[in-house]
DNA sequence: GTTGAAAGAGCCATTAG
DNA sequence: CTAATGGCTCTTTCAAC
């Protein structure tokens, strides 16, 4: 990935939509070149996709936390780790390492609709302790403008 | 939003560079009603923007983490945010409920740089303490599929 | 990488419901 | 207010170099 490449992944970080000509007139070449270094950039996977981002509390989901969950002793991980992805708010999960098994980001109504999360963890989902927090602000320059400067 | 809405979102998330003809084709609304649809969501920051999405790994920055930190005690956590964003390896950072007070995302090149970030914390950052945990998997699930699940 | 022409997509004014 | 249509312009794509 040459410097020409950066500027056209940072373009397209910044602008997904961002017509072929618009991004060729940016980095000085043909429209034509542009879009073939774009289709090698999707085909190397350093660009996985082009999706629209959505802003949960305009969507009426206001309320953001991460929920640390260890699960119970067990080989059984798979379907735990499938049915937690079940759950109507959970936005993501990971398998981390440390005290905690997995960390969940839920994105949530309210807090009515939090605690009915954490509270049908337990149980039927395999988990056997959580740690809610709520994400209180976001970092300004998180997400995409960051992504801008790790390719700096 | 209506039930047409929630379709151009979720095809919208799976594919934000979908064409208004193919988008229209598919909600079976023509071009103009469909574009201005799109229009309206992002009007209304519903949609807050269409994004390129980029795989760390493929980019060289394979391991990621989460870094819990403290800060010491003060008013002054506002360039202390500023500061934590300009590491190179970090990705986003909330302001968290708990005994941490963030907890930042990272994606590093290897575990010599993690080691980086974390011995670069304390001290100049106002850090006193911090926790990282590696992600070892993220679940299948995470992401677009799962704000497609929460249209639903 | 570039060019140029054909096919495809977006845009806008107009009209209809 | 929301959607459809037609015509014009801009963009993408593909062959040839």
């Amino acid at each position: 990935m040459d410097a020409i490449d950066k500027v056209i992944l940072s373009e397209l970080i910044r602008d997904g939509r961002v017509s072929f000509r618009d991004l060729a007139e940016r980095v000085r070449l043909s429209p034509t070149a542009t879009a073939e270094r774009v289709r090698k950039l999707q085909e190397s996977g350093i660009i996985s996709g082009f999706r629209a981002e959505v802003d949960m509390a305009a969507l009426g989901r206001p309320l953001k936390a991460f929920i640390d969950v260890r699960l119970r002793p067990g080989p059984d991980h798979a379907e735990l780790e499938a049915a937690l992805l079940t759950l109507p708010a959970v936005l993501s999960g990971a398998h981390v390492t440390g005290r905690w098994d997995y960390t969940l980001t839920v994105a949530c109504r309210d807090v009515a609709e939090l605690d009915e999360v954490v509270m049908a963890l337990p149980g039927s989902y395999g988990v056997v302790e959580t740690n809610t927090r709520l994400l209180l602000r976001e970092l300004a320059g998180s997400g995409a403008e960051a992504l801008t400067r790790l390719l700096g």
